[in-house]
DNA sequence: TATTGTTATACTCTATAACTATA
DNA sequence: TATAGTTATAGAGTATAACAATA
């Protein structure tokens, strides 16, 4: 894009991946928080407690680049309606070991297998081979402090 | 992405494309904010008055698929800070004919030029051809109602 | 009756500082 | 002193209903 008369919005990269990212997410968005009355910040937690299995908040943290404060609140809801459960780590009595309950597994389980349908919809308009590059770029783009002192 | 244990929530696309979104907003954010004090919407329809010149909110609210309610309060933020004049409209006396004051014109100005430096330092790691059809993928992606009711 | 724009309200999401309890 | 996690608070972003003025 020049930076002359021409400038185009539309193609304006934060503008057009906030714009897909807000259209990608909706309908997961509508199915996780219906189905299961959960926020974005409780289904990553719930996702990462499924994929990974036995997990303390801190990391949780490390993994999903998330600031322990929003995860404190997504564990304490989640521990609330019987997602999952909270055990005192007895060698560092500051932190709990945190897994899921079957009932959480069991939405983990559900919602991933409506996540991989939706991801698949999404992508399958696409050729695999471009599929694959959009996933490394956007990779790229979403690490830290690359080049963007604009 | 298959629907059994190996779900890797790091390739899925709506959470890929929400994290590109937030890192490649960054730094434009920190400069809209802090030079002119300005909100997403307000740089939204500060940039739409100074591509297309003289439009009313309804206009915006098309071009940018932005909600009337987000533009009523992003209007009157412009107007307040003297970037934007409204003018009612003699034929429809229901709307007003929006434009860039000339302090609107030299903040768009400058901020089109912070974005198209931004754009460019964000995309210059790739290739043209792959920057092309990441552009066009988003573009994709960023339509409404397409396959979605995963 | 329909449309343009405004106001009220609530919910979601993010960011930061200050705090506790443990180490 | 530092670390794991919590609480309080504010700001930013989004969504919807109800409304006034005009067509």
């Amino acid at each position: 894009m020049s930076e002359k008369d021409d400038f185009d919005l539309r193609i304006f990269l934060p503008y057009l991946l906030n714009q897909a990212a807000e259209e990608a997410s909706l309908s997961f968005q509508q199915v996780y928080k219906s189905r299961y009355g959960m926020l974005r910040t409780e289904w990553r937690v719930l996702f990462h407690l499924g994929i990974y299995g036995e997990l303390t908040a801190k990391e949780i943290g490390t993994r999903a680049k998330m600031h322990k404060t929003k995860i404190s609140r997504a564990v304490q809801k989640l521990a609330e309606r019987r997602f999952l459960m909270r055990v005192r780590d007895a060698t560092d009595r500051r932190s709990e070991k945190l897994s899921l309950t079957p009932q959480g597994r069991a939405a983990y389980e559900d919602l991933r297998t409506v996540a991989a349908r939706h991801d698949a919809a999404l992508t399958g308009r696409f050729s695999a081979a471009d599929v694959e590059r959009l996933r490394e770029m956007l990779v790229a783009l979403a690490e830290p402090s690359q080049a963007s002192k604009g």
